[in-house]
DNA sequence: CAGTGGTCTAGACCACGAA
DNA sequence: TCGTGGTCTAGACCACTGT
C-alpha cells in the first residue's frame, strides 16, 4: 500500500540499499560510475542520481565529485549531551579529533542581540569551532558570550583553548539554567560545504542559551551537527510532586 | 567567496526567496505555473523544479499536485516541550486542533523490545496518532506503553481518548526519568505522505523513554514532526554544585 | 476536458581529481 | 589527459484537480 506508485527511482534506492544492507557492497567500496549504473538499471543519468540523492540523505552512500560514489563507513554517531556539549564520555578519549577555533570580538546585532537580550553592537566574545574526527566533519559550532563574561586569555590570544570549547560545552560562568532548542532543517550552504554533507541530507540544529542565577545570558551557542550523524540525548529526572503532565 | 559557481538553481531560488520575504508574493498565493516560471527564467522545467525544491525544504512553498505552487501561510511553529508534550500552554488553547488516534495491542519486537526492555512478544498498547491543525498536519506519534500499565478504558475501547494522548505527553504511570533523544533526518515514505511534507523537507523525531522509579520502562515513544514547523525545547535548572562541566 | 505538477529520458557541457 | 560527478536542457509521458 506504500508504493502504490512505484518510481524508478525509489526501486533504484531500494535495491541499491538492499545491496548495502546486507554487504555485497561493503563500507568504504566505491561504486560503479554513474554512467555504469544508469545503463545497468537502464535508467537515465539524472533519474540514477536522483536515487543515489535518497541514500545520500540517508547517510548510506558518501559522493564524492571526481572520484565516485562510495558506501560510507558506519561512523560512531555523535552524540550531544545536554549540558555537556559534544563528545559524550564514552567517545571522548578519541585520539583522531581535530577542532580548529577562532575566536574574535564581534558586535552584537540581529538574532544575537534577542538571543543574548543585549543592546545591538555590544562586545561579545565570538568562538567559532568546527571539529573532525579523521576525515569527515563532526559538527560546527558558533558560541557567544559577552565578552566582559569571556574566560580570561582566551580572546585575541593563541594560548590553548580550553577543553570545554573542544567539546561545544557551555562556555563563560557556570549557569542557573539551559534552554537548548533542537529542529532540524536543510543545511545552508555555508554549512553543507563545511561539514561536507551535500544538500540532500539535513542537519540538527540546537540553539543554547544559558543564563546565570540573575536571568542574564551568559552564553548563547548556535551548533550544527550532520543529521545523519549526530543524536541529542536530553535527560529528564522528576522528583515526586513535580510532575507537570495535565489530566 | 560562497557561490564561486552560480548554478541556475539557486539563483532562481535566491530570487523567488526574495520575491516571497519582501512580499512581492504574498502568503496564500498561487506562483505562476512550473512551466510559465520556467520560460520566464529561461531556464528547463526540470531545473525550475529543483529550485522550488530548495524553497519547499525551507518551508517556503508548498506544492500541491494538480493545482500549483502556493507561497506558504506563516503557520505557527510546533514546540515539543520536555515532559509535556507537544502544544505548549501558549498555544494549548487552539480550536481548530483534530487528533486522531487508533489504539492497538501490539506485540513487541525489533526496536521495541530494546526500547522498552521487555522480551520480545510482549503486549504492548500503542497509540497511534496524528495531529492537524487545520489543513496542515501537525504531528504524528507511536506510543508504546507496557500493557498492564495502560490506562484502563482506552483499549480496544471507544471512549474518548485522554488530554494527554492528544498532546502526545507522557502516557502511563508518572515516570521518574526521562531520557529523550532527538534526530534530524528525512521522512520515510510514509512519514511524508502522512505529514504531506515532501521529501525535501527532513523531519525532526523525537524518541522518548520515560521510566517509573525501579528503573521499568514504563512507556516509550516515537514522535516525528515537521522540521520546517517543529522545535523542541529543552529545558535544565542547575542548582549551584550540580554543575558538571569539566575544566 | 484542460491545466497543473511528477517523473523520466538522452544527451550536452562544465568542474573536479588523479595521473 | 581522462574518468568521475555536477548541472542543465528540451521534450515526452503520466497523475492529479478542477470544470
Amino acid at each position: 500500500m506504500t508504493r502504490s506508485v512505484p518510481s524508478r527511482r525509489h526501486d533504484i534506492a531500494d535495491d541499491l540499499r538492499h545491496q548495502i544492507t546486507t554487504g555485497h557492497l561493503k563500507p568504504g567500496e566505491r561504486l560503479p560510475s554513474e554512467t555504469d549504473l544508469a545503463s545497468r538499471y537502464k535508467a537515465s543519468t539524472v533519474t540514477l542520481r536522483s536515487a543515489l540523492a535518497v541514500l545520500q540523505g540517508e547517510g548510506l552512500v558518501e559522493k564524492i565529485h571526481g572520484k565516485g560514489n562510495f558506501v560510507r563507513r558506519p561512523l560512531r554517531r555523535i552524540m550531544y549531551v545536554s549540558g555537556w556539549g559534544t563528545l559524550d564520555p564514552w567517545t571522548a578519549a578519541e585520539p583522531a579529533l581535530r577542532v580548529t577555533v577562532r575566536t574574535a570580538t564581534v558586535q552584537a546585532d540581529g538574532h544575537l542581540t534577542t538571543l543574548l537580550r543585549v543592546p545591538t553592537g555590544s562586545p561579545l566574545a565570538e568562538f567559532f569551532c568546527v571539529s573532525h574526527e579523521g576525515e569527515s566533519p563532526h559538527g560546527l559550532a558558533r558560541i557567544y558570550v559577552p565578552r566582559d563574561l569571556a574566560p580570561a586569555g582566551v580572546l585575541d590570544d593563541e594560548s590553548p583553548c580550553p577543553e570545554a570549547v573542544k567539546r561545544f560545552a557551555v562556555l563563560g560562568p557556570p549557569p542557573a539554567a539551559i534552554r537548548e532548542t533542537v529542529s532540524a532543517r536543510p543545511p545552508t550552504s555555508d554549512e553543507s560545504s563545511t561539514l561536507r554533507t551535500n544538500s540532500a541530507a539535513p542537519v540538527l540544529a540546537v540553539t543554547r542559551v544559558a543564563t546565570d542565577r540573575t536571568g542574564r545570558v551568559v552564553e548563547a551557542a548556535l551548533l550544527v551537527f550532520p543529521g545523519d550523524r549526530a543524536d541529542a540525548v536530553f535527560t529528564t529526572h522528576h522528583t515526586p510532586d513535580e510532575r507537570q503532565t495535565a489530566g
